[in-house]
DNA sequence: GCCGTTTTCGGCCCGACTGTTTTCAGTCG
């Protein structure tokens, strides 16, 4: 293992990944004859940010073995972590105007525009460039005209113009509203979201909109596109692609017009990713095809052999086609090469939720209102009231008097309903030290325990979740990172440690699908999946509208490839049942105080 | 730089759009 003389969390992985970066910029701007180190650093930048745990924790050998990572790299990372610098980032960095780099990263500039104007007006800082271009002395020199000038200074504009990247759900009702506007366009065939959007990652930069039309119909299509009432710039207009940006929200959305003949290849092209297209490409190449978004053609002859549909395109390489969520070029071509890819997780089946907050704490109706809800609108066989516990002093947590209330209650409403729906439970404060703040010998009356961290948020909480696993009655882990995305970062935690603290003891882990929570995210749900911590996807409902969120968890599970044998609340209550039980039973977790009330449960496999 | 159904050399996805030319390089997704 490489020393460790660096924090465990992930922080290191984001600053190797910036130097890298970095790195593969200042390659980028040496220019042609680098081509391909600046791409070798630009994957491996982007292979580190998305590392599950700590590149700290990875032995050399394991290092090399990630995708896109060789000997050279593993040599510079290492000498990373053992010295804290990079020989040749420094030297790059001498040889280059590094303050200047970063406006490679604003449309419209590139490496060589950037040289040209770096060698002949002498300029240094960001400052001294901008001040360059508004003074006119850039569109003096040669093949900088008028247009070029103006373009760059939008696209400096531009850099603030679109807002943040939108959150999944948000982008999701915008998505369906270009569509119906696109929908009502004379001429269009067929419309759909492609891109992340499509994929269903968490936030989402622009929307791609593929349309399929005839030919003669381009026109007014790009017509109808780039002059509606809601679009604040047109930022490019061709004959079959254009790209705007809405006037509110301010985001950017691209068109590609396509012929029905070529919708597949079209739309698997456009839905990317790039490293999944960029690797699936490769390896048709390799076999002696050719893939673009108008088919796949052999390379000997030209001659087209398919692209009506997605899976066109990977049955004649002989591959499997794989869902959207799953191509992030993460490992699914293999899958998709031997025919292993996953029958991913659905909407329809979920049988219920394990997390809803009700009026005895911070949620907004009754359990009644919520039964009668669900009832009409779901297809839930079960569902759990999971309120507040008492230090949740904001949120209105229960006391122990409360919780038994809340009990009788929830029994009397199935008993009056006529039903055995809503299961009682509690999300129960997870305390500085790990304990909870609720007895055990309350906790074992309920059918379901969370438990939760929702204080000091500072601190490293690797070990005070930990503890709260080893309690016997905690069944889950709810929103285990804490982060709220655009708002708040995780609090310091251990991932792995947390998820073999998991799989140790018997208990699940969330999957929050609140669409600012969305936690664990993709990557961790894929770790704890990989382990086999059983996963449970709860939309924290505080109002009636919030049990719609169980899409956005969905979304998730399916990025982490879960079929529904991962997700517990895709099983029967029985199944539940036997999962606490075995929990219970396990030497790893601390004995009870209280003995259990045992029924006699039966277990259906799948 | 990486990588291997082209495996230790030689290639690295592919096509649309823009601006400035006049046939294409640079850039983008």
């Amino acid at each position: 293992m490489i020393t460790k003389i660096m924090s465990l969390s992930l922080d290191e992985n984001n600053k190797l990944a910036d130097l890298f970066r970095e790195m593969s910029l200042m390659y980028k701007y040496i220019g042609v004859q680098e081509r391909f180190r600046f791409l070798a650093f630009q994957k491996a930048s982007r292979v580190i940010k998305t590392l599950p745990q700590s590149i700290c924790n990875y032995s050399p050998e394991q290092i090399k073995a990630l995708p896109g990572i060789g000997e050279s790299i593993t040599r510079t990372i290492k000498e990373y972590l053992v010295s804290g610098t990079i020989k040749r980032f420094e030297h790059l960095r001498k040889k280059t105007p590094y303050q200047l780099l970063e406006i490679m990263e604003v449309k419209g500039f590139g490496p060589e525009t950037l040289k040209k104007i770096v060698s002949s007006l002498k300029v240094r800082t960001r400052q001294e460039f901008v001040e360059a271009l508004q003074s006119g002395k850039i569109n003096k020199l040669p093949g900088f005209g008028a247009g070029k000038v103006e373009a760059m200074l939008r696209g400096f504009k531009l850099y603030k113009e679109v807002e943040d990247r939108m959150l999944l759900w948000d982008a999701l009702a915008l998505g369906e509203k270009v569509k119906a506007w696109l929908k009502a366009c004379p001429g269009v065939i067929k419309v759909e979201a492609a891109g992340s959007l499509r994929r269903r990652k968490e936030t989402i930069g622009d929307i791609d909109m593929l349309v399929a039309c005839k030919e003669e119909h381009r026109a007014q299509i790009i017509k109808y596109f780039t002059s509606g009432d809601f679009v604040g710039r047109v930022i490019l207009k061709g004959d079959q692609r254009a790209s705007i940006v809405l006037s509110d929200p301010k985001k950017q959305v691209d068109l590609r017009l396509i012929t029905e003949n070529n919708w597949g290849s079209a739309l698997q092209y456009f839905t990317g990713s790039r490293e999944h297209n960029i690797h699936l490409r490769t390896i048709a190449r390799s076999k002696g095809f050719k893939i673009s978004e108008y088919g796949i053609f052999s390379l000997s002859n030209g001659k087209r052999l398919g692209g009506a549909t997605e899976a066109d395109l990977y049955t004649t390489l002989g591959f499997q086609i794989m869902p959207p969520e799953m191509r992030e070029d993460k490992g699914e071509i293999l899958h998709s090469q031997n025919h292993t890819v996953p029958s991913l997780i659905n909407l329809t089946d979920i049988k219920g939720d394990l997390h809803v907050h009700s009026n005895w704490s911070d949620g907004l109706c009754t359990p009644e209102e919520i039964l009668l809800h669900l009832q009409r609108r779901f297809n839930y066989n079960y569902i759990v009231i999971t309120d507040h516990s008492k230090s949740s002093r904001i949120a209105r947590g229960m006391d122990e008097k409360q919780i038994l209330q809340q009990v009788k209650i929830i029994k009397a409403l199935n008993k009056k309903m006529g039903v055995n729906f809503i299961k009682t439970g509690i999300e129960v404060d997870i305390l500085q030290d790990g304990q909870l703040d609720i007895s055990n010998e309350i906790l074992s009356q309920l059918d379901w325990v969370n438990a939760a961290v929702h204080s000091h948020f500072d601190k490293d909480n690797t070990d005070r979740i930990i503890r709260a696993c080893e309690n016997p009655f905690v069944c889950c882990i709810s929103h285990p990172t804490g982060r709220l995305i655009g708002h708040r970062d995780a609090y310091k935690l251990d991932i792995t440690e947390l998820i073999n603290a998991a799989k140790r003891t018997g208990t699940a882990l969330e999957i929050n699908a609140q669409p600012t929570r969305m936690d664990l995210k993709d990557d961790f749900a894929m770790e704890a999946r990989r382990k086999g911590v059983m996963l449970v996807i709860g939309t924290d409902s505080h109002t009636l509208q919030d049990f719609n969120f169980m899409e956005l968890g969905v979304s998730i599970a399916r990025r982490a490839w879960c079929k529904p044998g991962n997700i517990l609340n895709s099983l029967s209550w029985d199944e539940i049942e036997t999962f606490k039980l075995q929990k219970q039973k396990n030497k790893d977790v601390k004995n009870a105080s209280v003995s259990v009330k045992k029924e006699n449960y039966t277990f259906h496999e799948k």
